[in-house]
RNA sequence: CGAGGCGUAGCGCAGUUUGGUAGCGCGCUUGGUUCGGGACCAAGAGGUCGUGGGUUCAAAUCCCGUCGCCUCGACCA
């Protein structure tokens, strides 16, 4: 009776993905939209969006990046001017070719991604040196076709922010393309609490018509990695075919050099993954949308809703978002709903705990009751905060490390990723052996490690270029 | 697009083999008693059985077509 609601999810051992799909629908995060693939995202759910992007445009906003909005279609002809990227996209752009009762005369493609109308715009504003480094980034929906969609993880419209930036020189460009990535793992760490490996991005899996990509990967319950951030060097690629020139302090014409960078409402799904557990939800006390719940007990004795309503101002003075259920429902109802829906602390209130100067306190992360002092709630509850948070993200930590193994071999590349691990092998740099992994093992190339630590290549020996991070991935 | 599965009340399903009054659980509405881990009692509302045709006295059930969805493969933030 009591684990009546744990039948409602899944079980998260065995059943993974379906234990995925019912604690994002069941805790009313979304609901699916009319069209297929896209996801109507309930305010519950958007809540956790509004929280990422105010923490990330604040990190933006220090780094020096402006926010600006580009328009939503983009003529065809500026998708096929950079070769490789049209290719990446053509199969996955919708088309509009009808608009105000009339047949276009052009098509207008949906953004996937604004490289190519920014480009354009940028080559309009470049002018002089004194015009650079154009630093942007706008927040907004972008739509890519996807044949097999899942909430947050991979749907045909979703929600992002994309940074783009044109530099005078190479250096300036790829070092802010290396600034941005690990401007994404410091939030990951600190707003998500959420561990990631970082690195470079082998040519078969980099962005379409980009020099080099770098990827931040997040391991899930299933040790399946998420590819959370990506941020892109672009070279002169689009600079060349958008016309971005600027006369230099030597007087010379040239182009510049772009990059881009970029995270969605994805993240939203590796949090829920990262951290969830039987009971559905655990969200990151930076990101909940309640942060603290108070359940009265007993609420038509005397004085006891009262007391609620004072702990609820008090601790909203303190800079807490709270929530007082006040609904009609039992206890144990609102105990088992706020649990599902990942609020980090709750905070029982009944006659007892007010005669005693306590409240009852519920920590989401390790399920354990506690009582504390109801005098020093503002400051205690603030603490316990900071102390999830730490937790959560130590818990993950610790899973991703136990769960990165080496290999020499293909057998041993496969045991590795068949157990549910990241895996660190040598690579030799050519396609075929990166094909031939992802065909013997399922798993692809993530990022290449920082340095090469293996002796050899895991798929042909030979001498290995790059120790690489092998995993299967959603 | 290849292979499998499913469409019956808001949600989850039974009923289809063997044709015969449209069912169950949860949720919802109203009233009452409750409230420290998904309470209980009573009364009630809610259905073109995905859809088109056929067989039959009679179709959720049998036959033919069609549409939609889900899972697994190829593509991907």
């Amino acid at each position: 009776m009591a684990n009546q609601f744990v039948s409602q999810i899944a079980d998260i051992e065995t059943d993974f993905p379906q234990w995925y799909t019912d604690v994002v629908v069941k805790t009313k995060l979304v609901d699916y939209g009319p069209v297929k693939g896209t996801m109507v995202i309930r305010p519950y759910g958007y809540a956790i969006w509004e929280n990422i992007q105010r923490e990330l445009d604040s990190r933006f906003k220090q780094a020096g990046v402006e926010n600006a909005y580009f328009p939503l279609l983009i003529p065809m002809s500026f998708m096929t001017k950079e070769a490789e990227h049209v290719e990446g996209f053509a199969p996955e752009v919708a088309v509009v070719t009808h608009a105000g009762g009339a047949k276009l005369e052009e098509p207008l493609v949906v953004r996937p991604t604004s490289e190519t109308i920014i480009g354009h715009m940028m080559g309009k504003w470049v002018e002089s040196w004194r015009d650079l480094p154009l630093r942007m980034n706008q927040w907004c929906n972008v739509m890519r076709w996807e044949k097999t969609t899942r909430p947050f993880l991979r749907t045909s419209e979703f929600l992002w922010q994309e940074g783009h930036s044109v530099y005078a020189t190479e250096e300036e460009a790829e070092q802010e393309t290396l600034n941005m990535l690990h401007l994404y793992e410091e939030f990951a760490k600190t707003v998500l609490c959420m561990p990631v490996l970082t690195g470079r991005k082998t040519e078969k899996e980099k962005f379409a018509g980009a020099v080099a990509t770098y990827g931040m990967e997040a391991m899930m319950h299933d040790g399946k990695s998420l590819q959370s951030g990506t941020t892109h060097y672009m070279g002169q690629n689009f600079a060349k075919a958008f016309g971005v020139q600027f006369t230099g302090k030597d007087g010379v014409l040239q182009h510049g050099y772009t990059m881009s960078y970029g995270v969605s409402t994805r993240l939203i799904g590796a949090l829920i993954m990262t951290h969830g557990d039987q009971r559905g939800l655990i969200l990151p006390p930076p990101v909940a949308p309640v942060q603290v719940v108070i359940v009265p007990i007993a609420a038509k004795k005397e004085g006891v809703l009262d007391a609620c309503h004072a702990l609820r101002e008090r601790l909203q003075k303190a800079g807490l978002r709270v929530k007082l259920d006040d609904s009609e429902n039992s206890p144990g109802w609102k105990f088992n709903e706020w649990e599902m829906k990942g609020v980090p602390v709750r905070v029982e209130l009944g006659p007892r705990d007010i005669e005693n100067g306590k409240m009852t306190v519920f920590r989401r992360d390790t399920c354990e009751k506690s009582e504390l002092e109801l005098a020093s709630a503002g400051e205690e509850l603030c603490a316990l905060l900071g102390e999830i948070s730490e937790n959560l993200y130590q818990k993950a930590k610790k899973r991703m490390h136990e769960r990165i193994v080496n290999a020499e071999t293909l057998d041993e590349l496969l045991k590795g990723v068949d157990g549910g691990n990241f895996v660190r092998a040598g690579w030799c740099g050519c396609r075929e052996c990166e094909d031939r992994v992802k065909e013997f093992a399922q798993a692809t190339a993530r990022v290449m490690d920082g340095e090469n630590t293996a002796a050899k290549c895991v798929a042909c020996g030979k001498p290995s270029v790059h120790t690489v991070f092998f995993a299967r991935a959603y």
